[in-house]
DNA sequence: CCACCGATAGTTTTT
DNA sequence: CTATCGGTGG
């Protein structure tokens, strides 16, 4: 295990530019590429060239990445690949996590005190509020937060440089800004916190100072390199200052944290002071289908100061990405959900939950969705934002443990004097803050020496307020304090954190505390807090298991080892935005997942829905750079891999007509896109499957599952809700197709009713009724099952053979001509009112038209299917299925089909067979598209047998296979072994639990 | 001076 | 949906 690896252990799978990149001799090594096509992986694989072909030691190697997730993920792969647990030596982290291990060993020699907190977002900005209060100078705290976190970004390079100054100097109250600076930077001081930029900055500090520090070094890697801002690049220059060792890799369009001071700029630096870089570009995207990254590049070429890269698609053209218009943010919520619910359905076993993403451009936009997943009954995960630890429970007791390991933390111990009560108000507080600061000590020792009576605090409080503030706040944490003192003596068993926790909870009387504050909602509280105690002990047992924090011995410098919990728990909580409740495992259920775009990045998802693309969305309406907005779309839209959708509601949430207009990034393609869902027939899954290099399941498994009017279409919603009131009086809208679903069409459009919320409800209303109806059917006969299908299936077909533009006319000429069939639907009304004397049995209604053809009609053109059926179709089929049970067993039953289909397929395949086989996709970017119908060619022919997903099912009867003129393109759902083993690359995918 | 009530407005993205 | 503001009652 620990001898180094054969080569090809490490380059096995790279294709020949990653090859490159990982084996590069050169010091600085930039590799630039577009997304999916593989260069975390490529940083991965180069990291255990490093380790173990090159030789360094893994405490030698720094890794650096920008959030939390991606670290945990570096590592994880790394692992894998290293063994031996030996990723936990590499110092890999965020920068701030990293800055932070440094400065936690290391600080005291810049004079940092050991037990230094973390100021997270909420500290600063109560901070700098109350500073801004106080100096009366009218500058909006938020701006000043935003001023000083830049100024504090900058670095120190680029701020001493002119053009700095000049521009610093144009900011309008320059002095008040610069003095609530000042005084944000000691009041931060005073209480021994540093905040995010000071964790970087104090770093560079250090490492300045001291090279020693990183003496050992020999490589730094940083992953997503657009997204280092001024200090970071000053950072990663000083970790490698010894060997100068430096591999990036980053891509200049996915740089969306300009406005956390990232500079793309740092790009043209890095190669203009590192003139012998190697430079190594990444073209292949292993992600998305072709069609996605066709429209994705349409979008980022609007760019025209942009670094063009080439970005080669590997896979087939797939499905086009779809645009959708919704008439309110809760329709598009309802389609949202009701797209993931038609795909999983259409895909079978073949996509989950767990396949599809909601990427979002501002975290409060998810509350229209999850109120839709929540009322199907989809179960999801909300990543980004700071949920959890922002919720007021985890917040108290946070600081409740931040005051016991920095009783110096004013800020922390306000926010929790008075919870439980204690009879200490706001102007006390105040009061008591100000007494601190005159008299340069804590508020902690103020009280402390109150209550002890070494010094009268200048602050008056009442009697019972003194009492409750040393029984239930300064003694108790005094003495958990000495409790932590005492465990962590020569036998190292230290007090432990959980154990602190629930000592914590009961002195305070926590779950009390809550049921009397929060009646109403207090279990759900204490839930939380529950998990809180079970993410504290994942983080003891994850820390006992790996040292993970532990820089390696640098002779002649002396290290703070630190051996404590609590700060270390505290400072991994102040540095991971995300709870990520570790233990997913305990209920694999899949879960759609919700996210911020910008948490999604370096993630990929089969199926991505990015809601809201109307202008004030994406672009922001806050936002200063339109570019990076943009880019954020890029960034959004190759997350896909098979499927794309993009949607936004004309009109606001307000009610008051105010409309929305499209994001002017998808303006000018909006003609690329289709208008509504694809129609999910078998080549379109194929397709999915192929680049998803997964099994499709066969056609009779997914619709044996499918429940009855399950509609195979995305036509729940109008394509254009502006419309809709008259599809509803027309009873058809343009562009919908309907065959024999003419008396739930004229329900459906009801549901677009003039109040978008009204409509919410209805169409919750409706779902039910449906739901109901799909229950009871499965239990009246069999037949309802397959004949349902098999128009489902067909329009499937029909609309998949006129996907394309120029099919469009084509194919609404077939839907009108389908749609009119007054013989047809007169008999199957008949029939249902005879049979069932329900209307709800619309489902039953489509048995004779289907049954028929599925036994009497050989195999034609699928369109024939919509021709007029007799009654006494229906009249025949009805005794004979009366006593059938349910649909799923019987189909299986049904002897002849699936038999029969075997032959068939086999004798296509052979006929395919005179044809070359696929060339493998790394041989022939084209090649392996071929076989796909290219969206811009003329439509098929309406003849095309294949299209109906149905006739290959269920309607191939014996003999007939090798009368079927299947086009070539029909049996792309195949993958054989040998394209997979073929395929030159195939990035990790990544585990998203 | 503290606690509670209701109304109100306002909300990017992450370490 | 939630911090914040302004008012009232203890």
């Amino acid at each position: 295990m620990l001898s180094p690896k054969p080569q090809r252990a490490i380059l096995g799978g790279l294709n020949d530019a990653q090859r490159r990149a990982v084996t590069s001799d050169a010091a600085t090594v930039a590799i630039l590429a577009g997304p999916g096509s593989g260069k975390t992986h490529t940083l991965t694989a180069r990291v255990v060239w490093l380790v173990d072909h090159v030789g360094f030691r893994p405490e030698d190697v720094i890794v650096a990445t920008f959030t939390v997730k991606a670290a945990r993920e570096m590592k994880e792969r790394i692992g894998k690949a290293l063994g031996s647990g030996r990723e936990n030596r590499i110092i890999l982290g965020t920068f701030h996590s990293i800055a932070r291990r440094y400065l936690a060993a290391y600080g005291r020699h810049i004079g940092l005190s050991q037990k230094f907190g973390i100021a997270v977002d909420a500290d600063s900005r109560e901070i700098i509020g109350r500073i801004c209060k106080r100096l009366q100078s009218g500058i909006d705290p938020y701006a000043a937060r935003a001023w000083i976190s830049k100024k504090k970004a900058k670095g120190t390079e680029a701020a001493s440089s002119n053009a700095a100054a000049q521009k610093a100097a144009k900011v309008p109250g320059l002095q008040h800004l610069d003095q609530c600076y000042r005084e944000y930077q000691d009041h931060l001081e005073r209480s021994n916190l540093l905040d995010y930029d000071d964790l970087l900055l104090r770093c560079a500090e250090l490492l300045r100072k001291f090279p020693s520090c990183v003496s050992n070094v020999q490589a730094v890697l940083i992953d997503e390199y657009q997204d280092t801002n001024g200090v970071q690049y000053e950072l990663m220059k000083l970790f490698a200052q010894r060997h100068r060792r430096i591999t990036i890799v980053g891509d200049p369009d996915q740089s969306i944290y300009g406005w956390r001071s990232a500079e793309i700029r740092n790009l043209w630096r890095l190669l203009r002071e590192f003139p012998d870089t190697d430079e190594v570009s990444l073209e292949e995207n292993y992600r998305s289908s072709q069609s996605i990254l066709d429209l994705s590049l349409l979008v980022i070429q609007q760019d025209k100061k942009r670094y063009q890269k080439a970005l080669k698609p590997i896979h087939n053209k797939g499905s086009r990405p779809v645009l959708r218009k919704l008439k309110s943010a809760s329709a598009e919520a309802d389609w949202v959900v009701s797209e993931i619910k038609r795909v999983m359905m259409m895909s079978g076993s073949m996509l989950t939950h767990n396949d599809v993403a909601i990427l979002l451009r501002t975290a409060a936009l998810s509350r229209h969705i999850e109120s839709s997943l929540g009322k199907a009954g989809i179960a999801y995960r909300m990543v980004g934002g700071h949920k959890f630890y922002e919720r007021e429970e985890i917040k108290i007791l946070l600081d409740y443990l931040r005051v016991i390991h920095q009783p110096e933390n004013n800020d922390a111990l306000a926010r929790i004097i008075n919870f439980p009560q204690r009879g200490i108000g706001k102007i006390t507080v105040e009061r008591l803050l100000e007494e601190a600061e005159t008299s340069s000590l804590s508020v902690w020792a103020v009280l402390w020496k109150h209550c002890r009576g070494d010094r009268t605090a200048k602050t008056k409080l009442t009697k019972p307020a003194e009492q409750k503030l040393s029984v239930s706040l300064l003694r108790p944490l005094d003495d958990i304090r000495k409790q932590i003192g005492e465990a962590s003596g020569p036998n190292g068993t230290p007090f432990g954190l959980v154990q602190m926790i629930e000592q914590l909870l009961a002195t305070l009387d926590f779950q009390k505390q809550l049921q009397k504050e929060h009646p109403d909602d207090y279990e759900q509280r204490w839930a939380n807090v529950q998990e809180f105690i079970s993410l504290a002990a994942d983080f003891v047992r994850e820390m006992d298991r790996s040292d993970e924090d532990a820089l390696p011995e640098i002779e002649g410098l002396q290290q703070t080892k630190e051996v404590e919990v609590l700060p270390r728990f505290l400072a991994t909580v102040s540095l991971a935005s995300d709870a990520q409740t570790g233990d997913d495992s305990h209920d694999n259920k899949p879960l759609v997942t919700i996210s911020t775009i910008h948490a999604a990045k370096g993630l990929e998802w089969p199926v991505v829905f990015v809601p809201a693309v109307y202008n004030g969305s994406i672009p922001h309406v806050r936002a200063e750079d339109s570019d990076e907005e943009r880019r954020l779309l890029y960034v959004a839209m190759t997350r896909a891999q098979s499927l794309l959708y993009l949607s936004y509601p004309v009109f606001g949430p307000n009610g008051n007509g105010e409309r929305n207009e499209l994001s002017p990034f998808v303006e000018p393609v909006s003609g690329s896109f289709l208008k509504k869902g694809p129609c999910f027939d078998r080549p379109v899954l194929g397709e999915i499957a192929r680049i998803l290099q997964r099994k499709l399941p066969p056609e009779d498994s997914i619709f044996k599952t499918l429940p009855a009017m399950f509609s195979p279409e995305d036509n729940l919603f109008p394509v254009d809700p502006e419309e809709s009131r008259q599809d509803v009086k027309g009873g058809f809208s343009r562009g919908e197709f309907q065959s024999g679903e003419n008396t739930s069409r004229i329900k459906r459009p009801r549901l677009h009713g003039p109040s978008a919320g009204q409509a919410h409800s209805e169409e919750v209303q409706w779902r039910r009724e449906y739901t109901t109806t799909m229950e009871q059917s499965s239990t009246v006969t069999i037949a309802s099952l397959p004949g349902f299908v098999s128009v489902g299936a067909h329009q499937a077909a029909i609309t998949a053979a006129n996907t394309t533009s120029e099919a469009t006319q084509k194919a609404e000429r077939i839907k009108r001509s389908s749609s009119r069939r007054p013989a047809d639907q007169k008999s199957i009304v008949g029939f249902v009112r005879t049979v069932s004397g329900s209307a709800r049995s619309a489902a039953a209604a489509r048995i004779p038209e289907s049954a028929k053809h599925n036994d009497a009609v050989p195999v034609r053109n699928p369109f024939a299917v919509q021709q007029p059926e007799s009654a006494p179709t229906a009249q025949a089929i009805d005794p004979g299925l009366a006593g059938h049970k349910l649909g799923r067993g019987k189909l299986m039953t049904r002897p002849a089909v699936p038999n029969e289909e075997k032959p068939v397929r086999r004798t296509q395949y052979a006929c395919f067979s005179s044809s070359p086989p696929r060339p493998a996709a790394a041989e022939d970017g084209k090649g392996n598209n071929s076989v796909e119908p290219d969206d811009d060619e003329p439509p098929p022919p309406p003849t095309r047998p294949a299209a109906c997903l149905h006739a290959t099912t269920f309607n191939l009867p014996k003999g007939l296979g090798g009368a079927i003129k299947r086009p070539a393109g029909l049996s792309r759902e195949r993958i054989t072994p040998l394209e997979r083993l073929r395929k030159p690359f195939k990035p990790l995918t990544i585990n998203r639990s």
